[in-house]
DNA sequence: TTGACATTCAAACGTTCGTTTGATACAGAC
DNA sequence: GTCTGTATCAAACGAACGTTTGAATGTCAA
């Protein structure tokens, strides 16, 4: 038997160094040599312990981002039992805050939504691990804790299209962060995270800070 | 002097298929070869008229993809002075439509926006083009066309913030069309597109349909 | 100590990549 | 007809790619 701490070592040191680099620059524009030279092995080391590099990406997905997606689920479960009901501004308060400030480091947070939309854009079979085992399970649960809020003519479609709303929101601004930061004029530290937090809330509530006689 | 015709034909076929497969795949899956088969003409011709690669990715977007983003504004301002004001109501509901049903057949549209998704997450020399010529002129001149309808509290800050979202949900909406499918459960058909621009316009103006006593 | 096994490594594999080359075809100017 | 310049073509270039190989290394059971 193979000491495990050596194996392991490599193949997690392969997994976040491939994870970083995919998230970057997408599949295509990463080479093999680029992720053992960041992993610091050799550059058989991803087909003696993946296959090939197609094996290593879907690893990355398996392996690292399915946790991180459950972990934003579990904080967004915490955050709600918090606010101690399921109100809607209670429930997009706590999705929100779980997802743009959340349980993740910033590092993680980009890199999570950065594999996200490459995947939309260019779908692989880690495509099913996004959709089927993350977004539609999670839109499921948000569409029935909201459901008993909306009024009662919306159809499950307009739900679940309110929900996809909200979600396209917290998408775009975590991983368009480039052209938000030059169109905002600044960069995305903490407290415009708060204010972006706070923004997203009160949008999905209540829509564009209208005045009353000019709506 | 040479016919120009023949010349630009096919320039013109060159940008073409480089478009629509740079769309598809992205910059780096895609090779000089499939794009030269595509537009049926000889390896070389790409260094010959555009010098290379690199160059033939950024004459998409001067050539191709400016032009369009041009078309979409001018259909939106069409669309604006057709409703008679400059209602939050009516810049959305133009905006939207400009967007998501607009002047572009669906396939334009799809590869437009797969353009700009693929250069906000890989930003190369055509990012400029995409935020400082299209974007960032577009959200300032609906900046000054919301502004007058905003509560007097909303600072510059949150008044980008809203034109961002409405935005980002445009965005996502177009270029994230499979995972909606598989969500909602059918594909992109025109009826389905009018309730889409409906539904942009509601949220946006309203946000969540609440019932009033659960707000 | 020996043998079996897991892991690492340098080197090479064949393929595909973007780019270059030199020949060829063909237009209009003189 | 000859010359000039443009456009296309098949063929080849060196570089980089993903993958394979076989030897070397280290670890533990027997």
């Amino acid at each position: 038997m193979p000491p495990d701490n050596k194996n392991s070592m490599t193949q997690d040191r392969l997994l976040k160094s491939a994870e970083m680099l995919f998230a970057q620059k997408g599949y295509d524009a990463v080479s093999v040599r680029e992720i053992t030279n960041a992993a610091k092995c050799n550059l058989a080391a991803v087909n003696y312990h993946f296959g090939n590099k197609k094996t290593l990406y879907l690893s990355v997905f398996r392996e690292r981002w399915m946790p991180r997606a459950q972990r934003i689920r579990a904080c967004f479960e915490e955050n709600l039992a918090g606010c101690g009901d399921t109100s809607p501004a209670s429930v997009i308060q706590s999705l929100a805050e779980a997802l743009i400030k959340g349980p993740l480091t910033d590092k993680e947070r980009l890199c999570h939504f950065q594999l996200m939309i490459r995947e939309i854009t260019n779908p692989t079979e880690a495509f099913e691990i996004v959709t089927e085992e993350t977004m539609k399970p999670s839109f499921e649960g948000l569409g029935q804790l909201l459901q008993p809020y909306l009024h009662e003519s919306i159809d499950e479609e307009r739900a679940l299209l309110n929900i996809l709303s909200i979600f396209s929101m917290v998408l775009y601004f975590n991983f368009a962060r480039l052209p938000v930061s030059k169109i905002i004029g600044h960069a995305y530290d903490q407290p415009f995270k708060d204010r972006l937090v706070q923004h997203i809330v009160d949008f999905s509530l209540s829509g564009l800070p209208v005045r009353e006689n000019a709506k």
